[in-house]
DNA sequence: AATCTTTATCGTAATATTGCAATCTAATTA
DNA sequence: TAATTAGATTGCAATATTACGATAAAGATT
């Protein structure tokens, strides 16, 4: 036991929750912030923004980028890191949906 | 080491870690939808409808009731769920947020 | 009151995540 | 080519998460 049984769940129940978990860190939430706030892709900083140590920054990068939430390609000898609008788009859609759905639907309770 | 470190990051970008985490299970988006399908708060039968054992979808329920995602009421010997509107909404808001910026700023990259 | 039903909690094992020092790789510059 | 720079990888310790059997708590039913 311990491992999350994806077996169980949809493919579609699987990424999204694989989405929201790539976003679910504060530090993560903070790259992405960063990469929004400078609006080109940016080459190196990433680190200096964060107060985490180096090694620990790059895993997070990797983490985003395995979820496809960003992108990074080489530029010299740094790397390019920008957001990867698909995947985020991805999972606006989905909440968008829920929060629709649930405004039309005007429940009777709680 | 081993925790994360929240006093690093802001108020917000803590709180939308948490809310994304909470997400981040594919039990707890399965929980989600079925909440979503049938339209009022639902007292009971969540633990039939997942492939995992009671105390495993008690414990889902729990992390999902903390993230403020759903919240429930207490109808006779069963628990009635439903979701929480506000919370989901400020993800979604969030999110809706940064995909309409990128939207925006076309970018020269990647 | 005894039993049943529903959900929570405890305890524990397996696994995953977080964080960092040390090290490695590859491109760049001196 | 030696030194530098940017970033990834390795290895490890601390902590968190996932899952479930056993059990507890509390209202409902008999």
């Amino acid at each position: 036991m311990g491992a999350t049984k994806t077996e169980h769940f949809t493919d579609y129940q699987n990424h999204i929750a694989i989405l929201a978990k790539a976003l679910g860190h504060p530090a993560r939430i903070a790259i992405i912030e960063y990469l929004m706030k400078v609006d080109t892709c940016i080459c190196g900083d990433i680190v200096n923004e964060l107060t985490l140590a180096q090694p620990t920054v790059s895993q997070h990068l990797k983490e985003l980028k395995n979820a496809e939430l960003i992108k990074g390609s080489i530029e010299g000898n740094a790397i390019c890191y920008c957001i990867d609008e698909k995947s985020l788009s991805k999972l606006q859609a989905y909440l968008a949906n829920i929060s629709e759905s649930l405004e039309k639907k005007k429940r009777n309770c709680c």
